[in-house]
RNA sequence: GGCCCGUUCGUCUAGUGGCCUAGGACGUCGCCCUUUCAAGGCGAAGAUCACCGGUCCGAAUCCGGUACGGGCUACCA
């Protein structure tokens, strides 16, 4: 066999979707776990909906999440895959003919069956046209598109493949029926461009959702009728809505990639996340790295059904890589931005508090902000911030453990006990009830600070 | 309607005829630690393996059917 070689063909008609990732990181995986090649294909022919910025979004969001692609990306538009050559090839050979029925005459007619109860399928009527018929459809001003014969001369009675993850596959052609393949305004239709796309790019294993399942017996044909070598077929289980009702879509949260970015995802987890979502690590291990998922992946221990995101997962696995010390950077930079040179210092207690770098900002958020009114747990709670505020002007040197033992001692003079004595001082200090630790966080506000929110409770 | 695919704790999953009184992870709950909240440690609850029948000494695992869900059945991708 030839080397290995699997492409991704996002459309820039939005942001990389969270769905499109995952098949990306299977092809990914795959290719790379055996020395094969990956290649970024933008299908950009919809160039109503099309739009640069899509095509940007796309290969950043793979960038950053490690998802390397090899040359430059293709676009689809920018190429010229003769597809009409193609196609007059197969009307040559009698694979395909050209079909003057109408739109409307197709519904009615598909209509006509199913109010029958029987299956709506083209009757292939159009295979063999009298001249006469010809002549009337065209005295009509009827323009043809061209149909892929799907039964008949040369084809199988049955056609049968090996999928990657679901093993045998079989389809009866009588089923399908004649399917077109080039519009009557000479535009070309999925199936077909995908075919002698996937050909020119010298795809080997074509890995993608498994709503294309039913498209594999239609693309083989066309595939055999081309003289072309049919490539691998591998399908994946869809990701549903985190209630399982329906595909993943935009109402649950962030479903684009950079959309996670923004929300302070790493891509560490991102890639675990996704891995996790129908196939598993050989040795059950529940974190991984893209490199060790690479190095383990079999397309065996890929999933046949389904699977929903989980989003607390993800920011378990967030939470988990945060700590591990991923994506510094993005991290360091936000601390800079809020803290200044107190960076350093706030950093460490908030690493184990936090799922994600957005979650800084309501938990820290009092240390650089004038925290909200707080409302006291412990009834007697102006007793212990007057006696805290007649103490804090005497603290010196103001660190993080001489205020610790200067308000350890008031505490314990103070017929408080220490839980209520220090949590009133933190709701004080934070306007909330839930703080970062307290003398760390009073050495950080300051002396002045400190006293002036205890003052002001 | 026809065809194709799927169905194990709430969620992600392990499991390929006996090791399964079904394992792990997230989440939930409890305890420990602790001035709050986390993190960490320990523990608990949670699955008649969709259902019904069959094969077998033995089935979550094999076979058949049913139900439910998804996909295709387009001059969508």
């Amino acid at each position: 066999m030839s080397k290995v070689r699997v492409r991704q063909a996002p459309s820039p008609t939005g942001k990389l979707h969270i769905g499109n990732v995952h098949t990306f990181l299977f092809n990914y995986c795959f290719a790379r776990s055996v020395g094969g090649e990956v290649m970024l294909r933008i299908e950009d022919t919809d160039q109503a909906r099309n739009k640069p910025e899509y095509v940007e979004d796309i290969k950043d969001a793979l960038t950053w999440l490690g998802l390397t692609w090899d040359g430059e990306p293709e676009f689809q538009s920018k190429r010229h895959n003769n597809y009409s050559e193609f196609a007059e090839q197969l009307l040559k050979s009698g694979d395909a003919y050209q079909c003057y029925h109408s739109a409307e005459e197709l519904d009615a007619e598909r209509k006509a069956q199913e109010a029958k109860g029987q299956a709506p399928r083209y009757s292939g009527e159009c295979r063999q046209l009298s001249p006469e018929q010809l002549e009337k459809y065209r005295a009509e001003g009827r323009k043809p598109a061209i149909r892929f014969r799907m039964t008949g001369e040369g084809r199988p009675k049955e056609i049968t493949y090996q999928d990657l993850v679901y093993g045998q596959i079989k389809y009866d052609p009588e089923d399908i029926g004649d399917f077109v393949i080039v519009r009557s305004d000479n535009s070309i239709l999925y199936n077909f461009a995908n075919v002698i796309d996937d050909h020119g790019d010298h795809i080997t294993h074509v890995i993608r959702g498994q709503s294309h399942l039913t498209n594999t017996p239609r693309q083989i044909l066309i595939y055999q009728a081309l003289g072309f070598d049919v490539p691998e077929f591998g399908h994946l289980p869809e990701i549903l809505n985190p209630d399982r009702v329906g595909k993943l879509s935009k109402r649950y949260g962030a479903a684009a990639a950079t959309e996670f970015r923004a929300k302070g995802y790493l891509p560490e987890a991102i890639v675990n996340f996704l891995g996790s979502l129908g196939w598993s690590h050989p040795q059950g291990q529940e974190f991984f790295t893209l490199g060790e998922m690479v190095s383990s992946f079999s397309f065996e221990r890929v999933s046949k059904s389904p699977a929903a995101l989980d989003l607390e997962k993800l920011d378990f696995l967030n939470a988990h890589y945060l700590r591990q010390g991923g994506n510094q950077e993005a991290l360091d930079a936000k601390l800079a931005q809020m803290f200044g040179d107190k960076a350093a210092q706030v950093k460490p207690l908030l690493i184990d508090r936090i799922s994600k770098i957005t979650d800084i900002d309501a938990l820290a958020g009092y240390l650089i902000n004038d925290p909200a009114k707080p409302k006291f747990k412990f009834s007697d709670f102006n007793k212990v911030l007057s006696l805290t505020a007649l103490k804090v002007p005497k603290i010196d040197p103001w660190t993080k453990e001489n205020i610790e033992k200067s308000l350890r001692e008031v505490q314990s003079k103070s017929e408080v006990g220490p839980k209520d004595f220090f949590v009133t001082i933190g709701q004080a200090v934070s306007g909330s009830d839930i703080f970062l630790p307290l003398f760390d966080s009073l050495e950080i506000l300051g002396q002045e600070e400190t006293l002036k929110r205890l003052q002001r409770s």
